[in-house]
DNA sequence: GATGAATGAGTTTTCATTCAT
DNA sequence: GATGAATGAAAACTCATTCAT
């Protein structure tokens, strides 16, 4: 077994073991439940803090101290929103990622699960895109952990890309990771704070051409076939 | 005078109108300039919402009253932290663009701007990246439509390059733009942050590299000289 | 039965209503009441604008933040005082008009009522009187309402009296009325002011008369054409 | 010269020399007017305490501490708005009593006068009924002074008719004052806080005849024995 | 006299959290 | 575990008044 294939494969244990920590379909009649559902709807449209801790406990038909039983304070309950995402999330990228070879085709199927997952989930990664990100108690949280495993496989996949000589030896695996991110990212804020509906096929189209090929005149130098595969490089004569 | 010189003019004669309305000097004589010198140091440390108003007045050296003399109320101050920013990277990046040649030239010294400005300027940055980009409110706000401009310049860039056959031609400018922007803030994150330091002499290098070229195997296809630029394209025999 | 009495009824039986809403026992533990007791006393000592709700919330013996559990906002609380002693005050007034006939004795009962009621109920008089009436908001409140059933009540008697011949066929009801409200009130803002006792039954008398039978010399009669002018005074044999 | 004309002249001297005070066309180049007609139409239309005094400087188009100039503090301010018209008022009503003869008719007249100069000074009545009526000190001051000598103008009729004969000798001359006042203010209070226009014609003849002869059937006579209690009523045949 | 920027004490109101039941 | 009434410590904002110019 090939060294990057060990590492990655590391990452994905890892991964998967957050992916089984899920629990995949919320009882609405666990009370801890419904107050996280609660939180993460008013959380996304009001903002953690304008957000109230008795709106909270009336969208989730509970007693307001019900919700120190289960958490410890607000914040708790910030956080205590992304942590089942995360864990479905990382289930959707593993399963997603089952079979693909390449590893071009792999970050092409990431921007894909990234793009949609976010669509399907637009509160979710409003709280994480607006409100969590910006706390530096982030960034020492499980939350931050956890995800960093997924970071982390994007980077294990470069890695191997560039070992397998699909990607340019010289290539920053952190540099590509972030611009895959911020790429995504940057793209999607307008339609977090609007609400508006985008076209995903189009855009994992566009981010993925962006982010593989550059700005590179690609009609000189790639061949790139409908479905926008990079399937060769050729001067073009 | 080409086309796309003449838009490109045209927005940096937008970007200029906003460079005139900067107040160079921030003469710490000047109550209001020290309210807003005093927001942007506490609101950059603690955030918005864990910045009291009583703060930004003991640290400015004046009553609270006195803020609100100069502004409505405490979002009104938060705002006015990147005016004069804005004001003044627009001159610093129109400057810096002087007698340069070339869409790709041009883009690597924006993204050099960008970061030596973020990294000179860490809590304007942080309000900008943090408090201000979050909120929906700017999105119609005179602060965002300055930042536009900028943003506009980017596009403009892009376009231009296409125009010359320096940037391939499907590729989408906005996108692009996206993803400069979007890579740079990813970048910036853990630093804003953890308050690290960071090269920014390399750290241009590999974003404009990861953008220009995407993840295509440098070696085999592109002419890349030692800056980085794009000097030609062959087939690696 | 005739019609005036019939409408007569009506209008007790909305008075009745309102007497029913009475919360009749005060209890001292009740912390809601204990509010709207410590409310009426401060508030009629200081005036409402001079009043803080730090003061009323001491005098209550509650927090700051109780009084925000039972009230929207302090001008809520001002409202809540007169609620309970006009339910009260409708209870007094139709209990006490059991059993007597004729308008003018009616009224005479109706100036011993008021006055009494005033004289034992100092600190709601002043509220009424002093706070509330000077609102155009009173005049749109259920407050009003309440008490535009007691000034209706009184309408009826009258009307009920000319009917009857009692009283002067081309008296204007509403005036009679504002005459009866009007010197009553006008009569009690000295004390009101300045806390003296007065001797009511005296005053009652006093302003009985007035009333009745105004400024003509008794034991004489008064000549009064069509229009209500007076034409000449006989002395009565 | 009569007794009762004697106090009655002591009475209209004083009254003439608050008149003798007026300053009767307020000059708007003085700013001390200025002040004052700004602040009359400010604190009528939202009340003392909503009013600041910032407002009433911007609407004298003077500097907020030029308020202070001219005025030790808000509330003197409020209460110089009064003074000049309680003067002219004063010189109003002795001007139409001059040349009237008889109790009634004087009485008669100053009804008239009163609603008459209410209708034409509305914010000057709003601030009387509404503000500072309300306000203890202004039992203490001399603005209430100089109302006062209105007051016992009216008891001074009240008595000079009596001895006439043309008022009945066992009425309580306070009583009708506050009958006359207090029947006048209760019927204002509508329109000034709705700001209706009424009919004052109609609204002096209602008034006169509820007030002199109250509530007896005209062309009735009425038995009243030495209590002024009603003891029966006959057909004036 | 006139100004208006500066003040800071004072007010209402909010809300996360606690705790007796 | 569950409740929700009670808390009281803030916090934003206001405004009468002052005073240097």
């Amino acid at each position: 077994m090939p060294d990057n294939t060990k590492k990655l494969n590391d990452v994905q244990k890892n991964l998967s073991r957050v992916a089984g920590g899920l629990k995949p379909n919320r009882d609405p009649a666990d009370k801890r439940e419904r107050i996280i559902a609660a939180a993460e709807r008013i959380f996304a449209q009001k903002g953690y803090f304008e957000t109230t801790v008795a709106e909270i406990a009336r969208d989730a038909q509970v007693a307001e101290g019900t919700i120190y039983e289960y958490f410890a304070n607000k914040k708790d309950l910030l956080y205590a929103v992304p942590e089942n995402y995360l864990a479905d999330y990382a289930n959707f990228v593993l399963d997603h990622l089952q079979g693909i070879k390449g590893a071009l085709n792999k970050l092409r199927k990431i921007i894909w699960c990234h793009l949609s997952y976010f669509r399907n989930h637009k509160d979710f990664t409003k709280i994480m895109t607006l409100e969590i990100r910006i706390d530096p108690d982030y960034y020492r949280s499980k939350t931050y952990e956890n995800l960093k495993l997924y970071s982390d496989l994007i980077i294990q996949i470069i890695t191997e890309g560039i070992k397998d000589g699909e990607i340019g030896p010289h290539v920053n695996p952190h540099i590509i990771r972030d611009m895959i991110l911020g790429t995504i990212e940057h793209v999607s804020i307008p339609w977090l704070v609007f609400d508006r509906e985008i076209p995903i096929d189009n855009l994992v189209e566009d981010v993925s051409i962006a982010i593989f090929i550059g700005l590179a005149p690609r009609e000189k130098v790639l061949k790139v076939n409908l479905n926008g595969l990079l399937t060769g490089i050729d001067v073009k004569e």
